[in-house]
DNA sequence: CTTGATCCCGTACCATGGTACGGAATTTAT
DNA sequence: ATAAATTCCGTACCATGGTACGGGATCAAG
């Protein structure tokens, strides 16, 4: 594979795999005489970033899980549990906004007088 | 009220506030003689910000929210539908990958033998 | 053999959401 | 009245996660 076909089997720009070779992400594969090329292993691992990243790692978090990967197991280990707890943390202040949305939108739509509440509602302060 | 004050009541920093009136988010009030003064409403205001953030709207969205307030219901409504199912989308997402992280957490404690499976277990096409 | 597509590499730039710095003016406290 | 704190204002900078641009090399096909 050359850079492009991996860009493309991996959903991403070759600027973006350049870019995660930057930031010590991918390895650049050495170059012989012609381009660089890259195999399975390149792939899945552009995968795996891409996927920790809907999981909501930032791409130092996984720098280093990928550096531990088969070593370190208990500091990975460390790293899933903390990122568990921030999604749950996440997750709780995600469903907490979403109810007060659908109660606001709800109050919006009901009463067509007075501010629309949309704004207004969102600290207990407020008017509507 | 000082901006000083304001920003401490706010929880933010008076650079924050100066970086809010410059992208229109809160009003600058005219100056007298002395320092310019800000009331309640700007209090307010600034803890909608705030509070709009916690629910994932960019500035930009509560720009336009603050602006339509008292006007435009449907388009205010419009927007806070469309919030809700990015919530909602968003806390899917976080949830899968929350059981993803979980099922690993455990895969990776229980086995102690061959690569970690935290990294590799992000895609399905994985060797663990 | 020449045209087009890729690749390689560096540098610059983008949006987002701020933070930091510096100097002049003014306000507040002692 | 003088020192410390704050305000005002502009400009520059930070991290994050990329995207865009431009020039030279190289490769593949017609």
């Amino acid at each position: 594979m050359k850079i492009g076909e991996l860009a493309r089997a991996g959903g991403v720009n070759v600027e973006t795999i350049r870019f995660y070779q930057w930031r010590g992400l991918l390895i650049e594969p050495e170059r012989g005489q012609g381009p660089r090329r890259y195999g399975i292993d390149d792939l899945n691992r552009l995968r795996s970033i891409r996927a920790a990243q809907t999981a909501g790692f930032t791409l130092g978090e996984i720098a280093t899980l990928l550096a531990l990967d088969t070593a370190d197991r208990s500091a990975a280990h460390e790293l899933a549990n903390r990122r568990i707890d921030a999604l749950d943390h996440k997750i709780a202040t995600l469903q907490t906004m979403r109810g007060a949305l659908v109660r606001l939108e709800e109050a919006c739509a009901g009463d067509d007088a007075g501010p629309c509440p949309i704004i207004t509602a969102f600290h207990p302060t407020g008017t509507a």
